[in-house]
DNA sequence: GTTTGAATAT
DNA sequence: AATATTCAAA
């Protein structure tokens, strides 16, 4: 560890540090030898395009900073070869546009030549190590958003709420509204991670790992070994990449936005609950007993209240046509009305009215993610489909209108 | 304190 | 339109 170069040097000890390309030009200027001069001036290029190199990989969020390294190699590299051609001092004045747009952000005194080794350090020194660690974070940032953006859009193009990705309007790719304590808070929420059997979840928030715990108490041993089939295994891999971070963003959305996270149901959640109510009996079924049933893992009470609600809503009006050949009717349950089980066109035989399947044993639905309603278990028929997969449920080619209020 | 259903918000 | 949240009642 005894000879670290300056540049990878912790050390600010102002004589590490580079000069400016200002500074360089003077004293190149003052060097009477064209051979010096050249060497010099390679030297400093080749310094420049270390830091190029190093920058590279950043070049994304630092496209300035590329633009001026790559304009000053350039303009330097040509200076190089005018000195060798013309065997000739080089003109300074080619610089000055550089010059300017390097320090632009440093309050420039036109008197740069005069610069005291302060303003130097800041120039030089100051603006890359701090940017580097800017940087650093910076880019952490971006890629996990990107990540998570990219990967979500894959397999959500319908989510609108919520999504960073989409708020990021036109073209201009912005950063997150992070808070500033983002990082304790992401580990800080690491512990509350939601104990989802092995898969991560995508909708917990903290009310909902109340009322998960809560309920999860109640079905007690219901750490239910869950099989993880290799739907189940491709299915979280698909839907829930960025891993960890993926899960801490939305949390943190959810925790800024203060809302939680759409839960989108899919035909296949939507099968499933059906498939509850029939065995319950129909609509009259409560939603903490539809949920059980329904065994999803991360699915709570609320969501499938609310579902429930709506499929109230939509199955209330009673055509009066429907009503009494039902099949539903025929087992005697009571759907609302006889269009409780129309989905059966979406669902095939799967959830096709009162018959045999009620006794169906369906393994628990694990949905690593619902964020974009990618949950396809075990429903072979829309395993890949781009059509089925996506689509959160839609009731409306069950029924017209929702019946007014009747409050 | 929990669950529910309805109303309301997003 | 679909889902979340709120609120009062059970």
């Amino acid at each position: 560890m005894g000879l670290v170069p300056p540049e990878l040097s912790l050390d600010f000890r102002p004589n590490v540090v580079p000069k400016t390309i200002t500074n360089f030009l003077r004293e190149l200027s003052l060097i009477g030898n064209v051979s010096d001069k050249v060497s010099k001036l390679d030297a400093f290029v080749k310094g420049l395009e270390e830091e190029m190199k190093k920058i590279d990989a950043f070049k994304r969020e630092l496209p300035l900073c590329m633009l001026l390294l790559n304009d000053a190699i350039l303009v330097l590299k040509e200076e190089s070869t005018q000195c060798m051609a013309r065997n000739v001092e080089p003109v300074l004045e080619e610089f000055i546009p550089l010059k300017n747009k390097e320090e632009d952000n440093h309050s420039e005194e036109d008197g740069s030549l005069i610069t005291t080794k302060k303003e130097e350090d800041c120039n030089n020194d100051c603006n890359n190590n701090k940017d580097k660690k800017n940087w650093m974070s910076s880019v952490q940032l971006w890629n996990i958003d990107d990540d998570y953006c990219s990967s979500d859009h894959k397999l959500d193009t319908k989510r609108n709420d919520e999504d960073p990705c989409k708020s990021r309007g036109g073209g201009g790719r912005g950063f997150m509204p992070f808070k500033a304590n983002l990082g304790f808070s992401v580990r800080k929420e690491d512990k509350q991670e939601v104990p989802v059997h092995g898969l991560t979840l995508s909708t917990p928030g903290i009310k909902n790992l109340k009322e998960e715990s809560s309920s999860t108490g109640s079905r007690s041993s219901c750490s239910r070994a869950v099989p993880f089939s290799a739907t189940n295994a491709r299915m979280s891999f698909r839907s829930a990449p960025p891993v960890g971070l993926s899960n801490h963003l939305q949390q943190h959305q959810q925790q800024q936005s203060g809302r939680k996270q759409r839960r989108c149901w899919s035909p296949e959640l939507h099968r499933r609950f059906l498939n509850a109510l029939q065995q319950l009996g129909g609509s009259q079924a409560t939603p903490k007993q539809i949920r059980e049933l329904m065994q999803v893992d991360g699915l709570t009470n609320d969501e499938v209240k609310s579902h429930l609600q709506k499929y109230r809503l939509h199955t209330r009006r009673l055509p009066a046509t429907t009503t009494t050949s039902t099949p539903a009717n025929q087992s005697g349950l009571v759907l609302g009305g006889g269009h409780a089980w129309m989905c059966q066109d979406q669902f095939g035989e799967s959830s096709k009215g009162s018959s045999s399947q009620s006794g169906s044993p369906q393994g628990p639905l694990q949905l690593a993610t619902n964020t974009g309603g990618t949950s396809t278990t075990g429903c072979e028929s829309m395993e890949d489909d781009e059509d089925a997969k996506s689509e959160c449920y839609s009731w409306k080619s069950h029924d017209q209108k929702p019946r007014k209020n009747n409050v």
